[in-house]
DNA sequence: GTGGTCTAGACCACT
DNA sequence: GTGGTCTAGACCACC
């Protein structure tokens, strides 16, 4: 299991996790991320934890989130 | 007690009447903003979710909060 | 476990059962109900169609939902 | 109410208690201790002086915080 | 006592 | 079943 260990919050280290993974390619550009639960259980936080994260990179535009879809990677840049 | 009662999230409409205090001078630049207790108690809403409001305005600069402090209107434009 | 085995539709069945529970007292005015998650699995039916129940019974005021707190049966007539 | 009338530091007087509830199983290995708030009005001390006191236990290993948890007795010697 | 973080677990909209 | 919102109530850092 993933784990945050840092002095930051955890919603910051997960924020700082997914912008990796879109900067890497693990989550390209257009892609579905994995859902909150799934997050919450690689990282081993609670979902609210996680839709905290995803809703810091929503306000910023990297994610953008669909009810009942999902959240996905911004195509374009 | 003020109420929220827009189909708007609460985070939101808060964040929205914290902005408008803020423009009408009901909470000068510089100035303590109430606790989020009081905000809490104010609308009738949980301090929970008075925190996420105040976390948009902190992440956008328009507050700067202070561990044991409060929370601040930044001072300058 | 209850069972809902009727002809009409599960949803109706529900909102029938409901309410007969709180006209009987064992859903007492005031009182929170179940969650729709307890109520699907002691009825073997999906969550979705217990909160189509309860938004029916929600829309005619006989209950009230709270959000992050659950759903209440109605204090008062 | 339990009272800590020692001339030692009311914290280390409050350790030296929590110590003894673990010893002798009233708080068992892995349990849950009161809150930080319940220990303060059982002894009538401010909640800081409980969480001084927690703090001690802490960096002892001897008890485990976990954040929007509670603090726990640590299951293992 | 204040702000900030986090959990667990609700409801609800939407697919 | 997913995302989003909200509550209640913890711990913790700081003043």
């Amino acid at each position: 299991m993933a784990t945050l260990d840092g002095i930051e919050p955890l919603r910051d280290q997960l924020t700082a996790v997914i912008r990796e993974r879109i900067a890497s390619g693990e989550y390209p550009r257009g892609s579905k991320l994995p859902t909150a639960r799934e997050l919450a259980d690689e990282f081993g936080i609670s979902a609210r934890t996680v839709t905290d994260a995803l809703a810091v990179l929503r306000e910023s535009g990297e994610l953008i989130g669909v009810r009942g879809r999902g959240v996905f990677v911004r195509p374009t840049d």
